[in-house]
DNA sequence: CTGAAAGCGCTTACAG
DNA sequence: CTGAAAGCGCTTACAG
């Protein structure tokens, strides 16, 4: 592959004068510049990039970690991220953690290894699993309160206790919840929505009715025997994703119980497939693309050695009400 | 940050005898060992590997296009590819190209410049849309027949006729079609498989029973008004993607049509979603995470200059029954 | 406006 | 086993 000096062989300039040809084009002569094109045009010279990089000691790369790549929700949010990045002419590296510390870790040396200028974490920080060290540059998004690093997010615990009050406005009473795993701190914030939204209405909260699942489709469909069988069933479910929403869903037919007749359920995150499933499910949108737009506008303000107006930037969530929910009628 | 003349300083040996304590410790004594370590951990070095690429020539990471990131199949996929490459030390760079060609251009240009050793495409082949030139170091994953390059993929036609076949045995005799967009190379070759299948059961193609989609469940649900609307309704509908079949299934509960019942519908991928369905869809399962391992390894072989022994891997699809179809009863 | 030269942080033949 | 030195392909003060 040509170089820049054989560019320069072929031109009959310096070296010098070839790389400022490319880069500063307007230090150099009308006629240097025709010269120094004809002969990238003859070679078929591209610059190389990694040895640029090298050079300037800058990667224009970040990372994104990613706990599940095949999570529709992260991947809306990452397209966000993806349009702010190659505006800024930075590409993004997709770190595919598999909720992996390890893996996790491998991601996060590109940056102290110079291969990333920093990263943004989708995996929400907890005391036990904590974000990288202070001195790579980072952001997390969609996180949860109490997050130490720079952080977009929703209220997680207001976007809950809305659609719980919606429920409880509808005139239910019982109100089950399938939650994340218990280590998840959006299962904490979102249950803490569900206790605060039952308190405001004078009603007690009984840990029977919160069975443990995973955002998975399956999580929902099994959790909902529990409700099932129990002599006093609830006649709502509030599911801390879609997923296990949809699940849930399927579960509840085939006991033959039909939502919302015999059942509400609401969702979280609004994945485009909620729209389609039957019923479509009332949920809580989450500003997806918008939340990966901010974090890497403020990655790129930490890079650049700006520092960033707000630590944590919290966006709008919206209630989406649909046909999954109805009112309550004994 | 600490370079490796600091750690030679630090240790009072050689940068050269530093640099084969990291890379190649057996060429080195116990003794300089030791004391290498001791200063890598002093200083808290960590090795520029943007430097050591430039150096080496070699990126150790490779592209994976990818026309729409926020579909499951490919983050399926593109798993299967995650899995070998970091086994063998390699970076993975997503490219979401949404389908548009300049983007794609752009991480071509990643190839060209050095920061990445090769790439696999995900967009299937077409004469009007190319892969990238002959020098770059590809492969074509799930694409479609006739693609130029290395590839790795299930037989379309084989896999659509198979499961049109399923519902000619059914004795369904009028069989809708939602296909992809008419420029997909995916959709020429499923519409293949739907012909060869009616013309193997001795029925006449019919035009009116194909309409265009786009693979989304919005596509899915709005095509199946056309059938609605029929004086002479098929009694089932073959769909190109499991997404479209759950956009149709969707459309025609609206229409008071019931699945099975009234109408059959198949779908095609096996998304994780498909099983939760309502009704759970009969579709056709791609090998998706294995097609990313396969298109991988070739890759990986591609770089390392051995030529893989076949031009074309052919992997097995499987048909899935599930309730979305049901024997045509008059 | 142009060129000679230093240098980014590594690796690796070569000589000892 | 170890070190001095060349060099990967660029950019950029410095001098002219």
């Amino acid at each position: 592959m040509a170089t820049i000096r054989d560019v320069s062989k072929e031109s009959g300039l310096s070296i010098a004068t070839v790389s400022r040809a490319i880069s500063n084009p307007e230090m150099v002569s009308e006629e240097s510049l025709r010269k120094v094109n004809l002969a990238i045009e003859k070679l078929q010279y591209r610059p190389n990039l990694s040895s640029q990089k090298f050079r300037l000691q800058r990667t224009n790369t970040i990372v994104v970690l990613v706990p599940n790549i095949a999570n529709l929700f992260f991947a809306q949010l990452i397209s966000g991220v993806e349009d702010v990045a190659i505006r800024k002419g930075y590409n993004v590296l997709l770190g595919d953690t598999r909720d992996n510390v390890s893996r996790e870790e491998e991601f996060i040396s590109l940056v102290d290894t110079r291969q990333a200028d920093g990263l943004i974490q989708l995996r929400p920080n907890s005391p036990t699993k904590m974000l990288p060290s202070a001195n790579i540059k980072a952001v997390n998004a969609a996180g949860c309160s109490g997050t130490p690093s720079y952080s977009v997010r929703i209220d997680n615990i207001e976007a809950s206790s809305k659609i719980v009050k919606y429920l409880l406005d509808q005139g239910h009473q019982r109100i089950g919840v399938i939650s994340g795993l218990g280590d998840n701190p959006h299962s904490v914030d979102r249950l803490q929505g569900y206790k605060n939204a039952l308190a405001a209405a004078g009603i007690g909260y009984d840990e029977e009715l919160v069975i443990e699942g995973d955002f998975t489709f399956w999580s929902g469909y099994n959790a909902v025997r529990h409700f099932v069988a129990m002599p006093n069933r609830p006649t709502a479910l509030f599911c801390m994703s879609d997923e296990m929403a949809i699940g849930a869903i399927k579960g509840l037919k085939e006991s033959a119980l039909s939502v919302p007749g015999d059942m509400s359920v609401t969702g979280f995150d609004d994945l485009a497939v909620s729209n389609y499933s039957d019923p479509p499910l009332t949920t809580v949108r989450q500003p997806a693309t918008q939340i990966g737009e901010k974090a890497a506008e403020l990655l790129f303000q930490l890079i650049e050695g700006e520092a960033p107006k707000l630590k944590e930037y919290i966006l709008p969530f919206e209630l989406i009400i649909r046909e999954s929910t109805r009112p309550y009628s004994c």
